[in-house]
RNA sequence: GGGCUUAUAGCUCAGACGGUUAGAGCGCGCGCCUGAUAAGCGCGAGGUCCCUGGUUCGACUCCAGGUAAGCCCA
């Protein structure tokens, strides 16, 4: 707590903190934090400093990077994809920022729809149209801009914990007037393209909710379900007991039918019955219907040879103004199903609608919006919901002799995606948009588009376009944008409104404040331009997936303000969404975009995929295996959840959601990082090391600096590619991985540096390299861990510098500097840590611990390249593996077999089908004979399959495998070897050592401070200790900070009695 | 039924261009180190790279077919 209240003071402008000689202090790091309690201080922070806002101020001259903001709907608590999707954006709009643009963060709330109405009235219990317009259609619009909000303080709350960084007091929101206006005004450039019309169509329809659905609402709602599958028998006329074998499993639309429809080309069959009866089917249908006892077939027809025959009704309704009942041909007819021949009911599917409009058939409609047969239905079944009635059908054609057969059948069909009613494929006056005038448009424009994953482009999406249909814009509903389109009462004209000054203009009373919504502006009546009659408003409402669709001009409400800013703003140079989106939003802002300017509307669309639940299924409330994410903010916090997100697998990849990821990220990553900070901190405060006033030049400094250096400035080349490329999981998995280089290899190799050497130009390198690197860190991943990075940024920069920018987030994102790259010592690096890797294993084979310094450690199998890195990295070599001497050889023999193999990726292209053979001669001959052999002479003839080879040096690889008996340590091309003989004075060594580690477990046990300085007393019977602490003393001493030691322990002294190395001793300790 | 995507260790994931001993982290077991402790290090066990064919000197990788899962469409 004491940390927070240093950081605070200071930023309100206290003076920096200074101990008494004058020495600039870092904030001390507490280890009595959480990482969910520290964001909450820094987001105090952050509000309190504008830094969100400061952050767009200082680049607002700067080349603007355009966000787009998809809108969300307020109506539903956020779930833990809404924070993935928010983090993702967040990640961009940081990064460009840093990167020295101007990122406008406008938010956006989606507020129309069905969704909206749908929980509005299951509130007020109104379950259908007529109690709707009971309760009343103002009232009922009052109650659903209420619901709209109703979760807007967690969607915010939310926002401002997981750090995304928008601006929500500025949001566009899609019922506002302003938005709106933009909207009539989209619909008024495709009205004038001719590019809006009203039409004709069978849709899915959902009856409970009175409206025809848009099919990507139709695709929420697919379900398994049983339907009857029953065949009809048809009678034929002018032919004696003949029936035609129709297969339905919608046995409801059959008192509909108009025609019966089969394949031209088709091969169908009159088979006996066997009561004298004939039934015509397709060929290949026999055997679904008929199993294995294959009926007689007296007759073969071509599907064409049928056309034209007529048949009785089964259901006589009257209603056939046209020609009808006879077998027409159809491409959608298949054999795979049913029985080749199938019903057509104009009225109740798209294929039948189209076939009717070709051959000119009735469109006989006997099923009301309701959803229930009209009362003019002479049957049983009049008034009755159609699902309810098929099975009076059925008996009802049993009883007549004409049900051939009937069973169930499972099948996917599409219900109500909000009310869960099954749709009925139906047809309704509807609008619609043009969209196939401007498919090819659309497909060049998506072209242009990066998508990330790259296959949405040309797969799903590009799919999508390519079976483009024309946009069903028009919903029968109350609450959305409403069509701005006027009929005229008494001549038909009609009229599309474009802006508010129109309506006004050729409306007569308009409020000044109209308020844009039904039923305020079904009130309005214009005056017909054409017959001066009166004109009224459509009555529909347009789907709100248009609204969404004209963010990118209706959030700067053009074009009546803003003109300038669209220019700026269009097209987006980012917008991220979840896969869903494909069909919604990506596709209604293209359409949209493509209609209004003819250009792609975004640049770079990432596409998120679905979170599943712990379970690994999709994560719904019905399965209970959904996660709030406040329990994860609360307790790992929220950098915590960002970290595990980018990294854990790429955004497009669906992903399990496990609390154990995220802890792991809290752990590996955000730990790591926090206890190199920490412990940089308490030991440039404890050295009082001005890190800024005393930094030497890179040249000067040791060998790990320039490595940890020179992998920095890899790391940022690789981060900013990365980034440039909307790869928000390598660049993160980049960082992480050089934080574990940083505490696992360089803070671990250098830890002496920063707390026992004497100061001078070496430890100042350390603390300067360490500090360096620290601050870069922080400002790479501010983006991604934006707390973490900005506690690590104010400590480390603003304590020291009262110039600096406030925060990480006002900062330059890190820039390479490529002198400072150095690929030859990375590698030599790696090579260096692989051997000594292996030198541990080898010691941990030994049983000999790591304190015991050992004699010589041996190499074999380098070239002379990596000898040479091997020499130049020696004393990394010396300390890790506690060796006093490396030496190499060239006895492999000695210690390994060796096994020369064919390099295949060099002689492969060269021999092609001889490199088996080659390899063989090489397993069968002398390994050591031919690799003398080459080393000798430079190449070598290899005889295989009567053949010979001239082998080139570089075109065998020498491969080693363990022989048994040493303390060694191998992989395929060199070893390790471990002297393990122990000299006296190896041995008295060690147990200097072991004093060391002996003392300082008792200081820790203590609870002495890491400064404090103690008298030591020691009492052993062992020569051999005695023999040690003697020779080594001056280093123990210096070690344990010991200054004094005594012939009796004092009266405070803490004193343990142990075995070092199996001597008896005892220690006392006792601080000065 | 069609389209897209995915399938690698118990779990979560890496594995340009095809190259013959397939990697990491977590978890598990053993050991070490500890003046970074919400630590750290080493070693070990653990894999028919979904299946079947094909192309190739050589396939986890390319092609075809299949299986399973996810999403989308009908």
């Amino acid at each position: 707590m004491f940390f927070y209240l240093i950081c605070t003071a200071r930023l309100e402008g206290a003076p920096i903190e200074k101990n008494n000689e004058g020495f600039l202090m870092f904030g001390e790091v507490s280890s009595q934090f959480t990482f969910a309690e520290r964001e909450k201080q820094i987001l105090e922070f952050w509000r309190e400093n504008d830094i969100f806002q400061k952050s767009m101020e200082i680049y607002k001259d700067a080349p603007p990077f355009v966000f787009l903001e998809g809108p969300p709907f307020a109506n539903a608590p956020p779930g833990v994809h809404h924070v993935l999707a928010r983090i993702m954006k967040d990640a961009v709009c940081r990064y460009k920022t840093m990167t020295g643009h101007y990122v406008h963060r406008k938010a956006g709330w989606d507020t129309h729809g069905l969704p909206v109405e749908y929980q509005v009235e299951k509130q007020l219990n109104i379950t259908n149209k007529a109690e709707l317009e009971a309760y009343g259609v103002q009232n009922f619009i009052e109650k659903c801009k209420e619901n709209v909000f109703q979760y807007e303080q967690d969607w915010r709350q939310m926002t401002e914990r997981i750090g995304f960084w928008v601006n929500l007091d500025d949001a566009y929101i899609t019922l506002s007037n302003d938005y709106i206006e933009s909207v009539w005004w989209v619909l008024r450039q495709a009205w004038e393209k001719e590019l809006l019309y009203q039409g004709h169509k069978v849709q899915p329809y959902c009856y409970r909710c009175g409206t025809t659905l848009a099919s990507h609402e139709v695709a929420l709602g697919y379900q398994e379900v049983a339907d009857p599958s029953i065949f009809v028998r048809f009678r034929l006329k002018n032919r004696e007991n003949a029936y035609l074998l129709v297969w339905t499993t919608t046995p409801w639309t059959l008192p509909s039918n108009v025609a019966v429809a089969v394949g031209e080309d088709y091969d169908y069959v009159a088979v006996e019955e066997g009561n004298g009866q004939h039934l015509i089917l397709a060929k290949e249908c026999i055997p679904n219907l008929f199993g294995d006892e294959s009926p007689q077939v007296v007759e073969n027809y071509k599907g064409r040879d049928l056309q034209a025959w007529e048949y009785e009704p089964l259901f006589d309704s009257g209603q056939y103004p046209e020609k009808s009942h006879y077998i027409v041909t159809g491409d959608f007819v298949t054999t795979t199903e049913g029985s080749g021949l199938v019903h057509i009911a104009p009225a109740f599917g798209q294929d039948d609608y189209e076939i009717g409009q070709k051959y000119n058939l009735p469109l006989v409609q006997l099923v009301g919006p309701d959803g229930k047969f009209v009362s003019a239905v002479k049957e049983p079944w009049a008034g009755e919901y159609v699902k309810d009635a098929d099975p009076k059908i059925i008996e009802n054609l049993d009883g007549r002799g004409l049900l051939f057969k009937a069973a169930e059948y499972t099948h996917q069909y599409p219900f109500c995606w909000r009310c869960d009613t099954p749709l009925l494929y139906y047809a309704r006056e509807s609008w619609f948009i043009r969209t196939t005038a401007i498919r090819d448009q659309m497909h060049q424009h998506n072209q242009q588009i990066n998508w990330y994953p790259e296959h949405i482009k040309d797969g799903r999406f590009g799919n999508w376009l390519e079976n483009n249909i024309d946009w069903g814009l028009s919903r029968e509903r109350y609450w959305g944008t409403p069509l701005p389109v006027w009929v005229c009462d008494d001549c038909g004209h009609q009229h599309c409104i474009g802006s508010i000054a129109e309506l006004k203009e050729l409306g007569t009373d308009v409020p000044n404040d109209i308020e844009l919504h039904r039923p305020y502006v079904d009130d309005v009546a214009l005056t017909c331009g054409e017959c001066n009659g009166e004109m009224h408003r459509v009555q529909d409402v347009i789907d709100c997936w248009f609204d969404s669709g004209c963010a990118h001009t209706a959030q700067w409400h053009y074009p009546f303000e803003n003109k300038e800013m669209l220019e700026q703003a269009y097209p987006a140079d980012f917008i991220s969404e979840a896969i869903d989106q494909t069909r919604g939003w990506f596709y209604s802002l293209l359409a949209t975009g493509t209609l209004l300017y003819d250009k792609p509307a975004y640049k770079n669309c990432l596409c998120l995929e679905l979170i599943m639940g712990p379970d690994g299924q999709k994560m719904s409330k019905s399965r209970g295996n959904t996660v709030d994410p406040w329990t994860i903010l609360n307790k790992q916090g929220a950098d915590a959840m960002r970290w595990y997100m980018f990294t854990a697998t790429t955004p497009w990849t669906p992903r399990t959601f496990t609390l154990d990821g995220i802890d792991e990220a809290l752990k590996k990553f955000m730990g790591t990082l926090q206890n190199v900070y920490s412990f940089f901190v308490m030991y440039a405060n404890l050295e009082q090391i001005d890190v800024l006033q005393d930094a030497p030049p890179v040249s000067e400094r040791a060998t790990v600096d320039k490595w940890i250096l020179s992998r920095l400035h890899t790391l940022i080349d690789e981060v900013r590619d990365n980034m440039e490329n909307y790869h928000l999981t390598n660049a993160p998995r980049a960082i992480e991985a050089f934080v574990d280089d940083l505490s696992n290899w360089y803070v671990r190799r250098s830890r002496d540096r920063f707390w026992g050497a004497e100061a001078g130009l070496d430890k100042h390198a350390a603390y300067a390299t360490l500090y360096e690197v620290l601050v870069t860190v922080a400002k790479l991943s501010a983006p991604f861990v934006p707390f973490l990075a900005d506690e690590l940024y104010r400590n480390l920069v603003c304590s020291l510098d009262a110039e600096a920018p406030l925060s990480v987030h006002l900062a330059e994102y890190p820039v390479a500097d490529a002198a400072l790259r150095d690929a030859q010592l990375e590698t030599d690096m790696d090579f260096t840590r692989e051997v000594i890797s292996m030198g541990h294993a080898a010691r941990n084979r030994s049983g000999i611990k790591t304190r015991q310094p050992l004699a010589e450690f041996t190499l074999g199998g380098l070239s002379s390249g990596e000898k040479a890195t091997v020499d130049r990295l020696a004393e990394l070599v010396h300390d890790e593996l506690n060796v006093k001497t490396i030496a190499f050889t060239e006895a492999l023999d000695a210690f390994a077999q060796v096994t020369l193999k064919p390099n295949f990726k060099v002689l492969g292209p060269k021999y092609g089908k001889g490199v088996q053979a080659i390899a063989k001669a090489l397993a069968a001959a002398d390994a050591g004979t031919l690799k003398a052999e080459l080393e000798a002479a430079g190449s070598l003839q290899v005889e295989a399959s009567g053949e010979t080879y001239p082998l080139e040096q570089s075109d065998v690889e020498v491969q080693t495998q363990n022989r048994e008996g040493f303390f060694v340590e191998m992989d395929a091309k060199k070893f390790v070897a471990l002297s393990t003989e122990l000299t006296h004075e190896l041995t008295l060594e060690g147990l200097a050592r072991e004093f060391v580690n002996k003392i300082q477990n008792m200081r820790k046990e203590a609870d002495f401070n890491v400064s404090d300085r103690i008298k030591l007393n020691l009492d052993t019977t062992s020569a051999l200790l005695d023999e040690a602490f003697q020779a080594h003393r001056d280093y123990i001493l210096r070690e344990t900070l010991t200054t004094a030691v005594v012939d009796t322990p004092g009266e405070n002294a803490f004193t343990l009695t142990q075995k070092l190395n199996g001597e008896p001793a005892t220690l006392s300790v006792e601080r000065v």
